[in-house]
Formats: structure tokens, C-alpha cells, sequence
DNA sequence: TGCGGCCTCGCTATTTTTGGGGAGTAAAAA
DNA sequence: TTTTTACTCCCCAAAAATAGCGAGGCCGCA
């Protein structure tokens, strides 16, 4: 198990192009004899892609309906953290019920797991396999699997992170007062008390805030915070 | 190998306390023969907690001087989503020189690894393993232990969710025109602009505006934005 | 020695945001 | 069905932020 593993690590390792992941799907659907395996994700600009081994028929009937909006597993998914077996996510209401009935017309697996993994700027990904099983059957694969796919959702992420292009963007550095500024206001606090807390004058206060500003590239105070947060200059 | 590792995960998944958190750094400390184990997050409502095997005097020393908002290891690690070698992250200002001869000096070792780790709604956590030693002894630990560690950030963090009483309730949720609101003014927008790309009037904004800021918590708007993006609401 | 970046302080004026009110409709949940 | 929630619009006065102008001292680097 544990060769096998590696090996499909270090095939996702190597992989440069979107091709490759998407082969790489296939790869492990077959290492792990399943019925399907997606890896389906959102980049830091909120583009969506997916690579998988559903049909081309079910996934462009997804698309049609728009079923990316109701969908228990991803609903469910968007607030958990650990992997989720189907089993645990809310199918009461009725759309979700014609739904997974439709999913598995179209061969999706009655039994699923799926592994929500985050990335630094808002990345959200979902790591999905599926089997048509008794619950049994299901539950035994997760026990000697899900730490496997852990690490597999983790090298997944990590290459779609390389792939999500000016994300690296260099982040501006910022000088020591012009990121504690930043950092006051982005608490609440206003120019005024912010100024008091450094024990400056709020006209001096209000000089870093602008050169911050200009610095990110930002046209107002707001904007300014939400840029130096989220370049992990400061921290709330 | 494997069946230390599945002890320390099995002892994890058997905590319901905080000290049994504090007690499973000790225990990898010493499985994995290092100098210090530190797993340290932020929960749902911006809450610091930590557990690890720091002398009492470095965690002192480290509070007292605010050492969280300069130190390089989290302001690296906030926008890194791979496991990181101190080696990669950036100690080129002199600030950073100074805090890690202090910290060598209070017996963190030279070499070390983070591993972040993102919740549902904004929790960021760190787990970080460090050792006194030269740079291939550290490089030949990370290429064996680090799907390890992965596996047992996760499952420190599986604990940490838990752990995170106010989670269910806390967790802030605006509603889709709220949302909106506060993503376009994280954007620099206006409220006129806002209004306008809503198309609604900038009264109706206002409203939404302040809505958030209620069930955010925040004093004013950028500090709604400032939460809104720490608590993953919004991505810029 | 000069240049640039950083830190500090001041003024005036305009634009924007904020904090209170109140009020109606439509859709969704209880 | 009732109630709640979300969405939409409006007024007013005070507080805050923005934009432009100016100044001087300190430090490091070339």
C-alpha cells in the first residue's frame, strides 16, 4: 500500500499542466478501485475548475442545471474541515433527493467521500471519491484510506495553487509604521485613536496610511486593509 | 514508522482537553526526537490559543514583546499553504535576525517546519516542529517525516474545531446582498460605486453595509472588512 | 556629501461615511 | 397562516476620511 501510494504522490509531483491532473485522477480512481475521483476546485479569484473521472454527459447535465448551487456535498462540504462520508451530509430536502437519485443514472456512486482543503487566499477545493457499495463496504475503505487520501488532497491542492497564476504577485513591503497604521485601523480602530495608540499626531498617522496606500495600490483605507490582509502583511 | 505514528494519532483522537493537546506535543516531541512541538491557532472569533513545549520564559518573552505581529514564521506561513522550512521564509530584516537569535538563545532549535492549516471559517492554525541541527540532517527529517506531520496537523486541528465552542454560533453569516456589500468596499469601491454595480441606491447599500458591520462585530467598515476577509468570508 | 526613504508636524477645504430615525414589498420559514 | 427574514427606499446632522499644500530632522547608502 504504502509503494502504491508513493508512487501516485510522486506522479502528482511531476505533474505540470492541467492534463496531467486530470490524469492523475484516473490513475488513482484505478490504484484505488473506485467508480470516480474529482478534484474540483476554486482559484483565489473565484474561477472554477474540476478535473474527474465523471462522464462528459453528467458533468455538462451538472452544469446545465446549475446543481453547483444545491449540491449537499459541496453545501455541506464548504463548512467542514474534516473528510465528510456522504452518508453524513443533509439529503432531506427534496431536490437533493432527485438529485442523487439522477447522479447515480448517471453512474456516480452511491457512496461518497469528499475532502475540503483551503488555501491561503480563499482557495477552496474538494477532493471527491466515489463507489456504488454497501455501507460496510464503504466504511472499511475510509478506515484504510482516508489517511491516504488526506495526503493525496494535500499534493492535489498544492498543485493547483502553482497552477493559480497571480496568486504569487509580490506583496509591497511596507514600512514598520506604515504597517502598524495599517494593521490599527484594519481592528477598528479610527485615525484619530490609531494616531493616540502610536502616540503621534493624527496628521502623521494619516501620512503612513496614505503611503501604505500607494504602496498596494489601493484607493482608500479600506481597501488598503483588505489588500495588506490578504498579502498576509498583517495579521487581525 | 508507521505503527509510532498511528499511536500519536490514535492519542490525539482520544483528547477532549486542551491539556491532552498540550500532553500529545510532548509525546511527538519526543516520538519524533525533536527539540520542541508547537501547535498554535486562531479560532472563529480571532481567539489565540497554543499548545507545545516552549519554555514558560520564551511564551512570556514572545507576548511581551508582540513577537506575533513580526514573527517571521507566521507572516511567512499566513500566505504559504505548502509545509514550510524556516530555511524558505524571509529573515532578511533585522527585526527578524534579532527575534531568532533571541529565540535560539531560549533553546527553539535553528532548523524548523510549519505546517498551516485553514478551517471553514477562518481558523488558521500553525504546527511547527523545530531541532538544533545542520541543514541536510533537517532536510533528510522533513523528506521522511513530513506526510506525517501533515496527517497530524490535521488531526491536531480535527481537535481544535472541536474545541471551538462558539464555531457554530459565532460564525457570522450575512446574507448574499450583505456579502456583496462588503466584498465590493474590500475591493475600494465607494459606496456610490458599490450601490451602483449592485444597482441599488447607496441608502439601500448603507443598509447592508451596516448589517454586516452589526453581525460582524465591527466598530466601522473597514474593520467588517477586515473580519469579513479573516473570517473567510470574502475573498479579495 | 548628496540622495532617498522614513518619521514627525501643520493648515484648509471638500467629499464620504456614519448613526439615528422610519416604511414598504416579497419571499422563505415556522 | 403568521412570522421572520431579506431587500428596497428615504431624510438629516455629525463625524471621519480624503486631497492638496507646506515644513524639518534622522538614518543609511553610494
Amino acid at each position: 500500500m504504502a509503494s502504491g501510494l508513493e508512487k501516485q504522490l510522486h506522479l502528482l509531483e511531476q505533474a505540470t499542466t492541467l492534463e496531467h491532473l486530470q490524469q492523475a485522477t484516473l490513475h488513482l480512481r484505478d490504484h484505488f478501485g473506485l467508480a470516480h475521483f474529482i478534484y474540483h476546485w476554486v482559484n483565489s479569484v473565484g474561477e472554477r475548475f474540476g478535473a474527474g473521472t465523471y462522464s462528459s454527459d453528467w458533468v455538462d447535465r451538472y452544469l446545465e442545471k446549475d446543481y453547483l448551487r444545491m449540491d449537499p456535498v459541496i453545501l455541506g462540504c464548504i463548512t467542514r474541515f474534516h473528510p465528510t462520508n456522504w452518508k453524513d451530509l443533509d439529503w432531506s430536502s427534496k431536490a437533493a433527493k432527485a438529485f442523487l437519485r439522477e447522479a447515480i443514472d448517471y453512474g456516480v456512486g452511491n457512496q461518497g467521500l469528499t475532502i475540503p482543503v483551503r488555501g491561503p487566499s480563499g482557495q477552496f477545493a474538494l477532493l471527491t471519491c466515489n463507489q456504488t457499495c454497501d455501507d460496510p463496504a464503504w466504511e472499511h475503505f475510509i478506515a484504510n484510506h482516508q489517511q491516504d487520501l488526506i495526503l493525496i488532497a494535500h499534493q492535489f491542492n498544492r498543485k493547483a495553487l502553482e497552477f493559480d497564476t497571480g496568486f504569487e504577485a509580490q506583496a509591497p513591503s511596507l514600512s514598520p509604521r506604515e504597517l502598524s497604521a495599517i494593521a490599527l485601523l484594519a481592528k477598528g480602530f479610527s485615525r484619530a485613536q490609531a494616531a493616540q495608540d502610536l502616540s503621534i499626531s493624527e496628521h502623521t498617522l494619516r501620512v503612513y496610511v496614505e503611503g501604505a496606500r500607494h504602496k498596494l495600490g489601493a484607493i482608500n483605507t479600506t481597501h488598503a486593509v483588505a489588500r495588506a490582509l490578504s498579502n498576509g502583511l498583517i495579521v487581525v
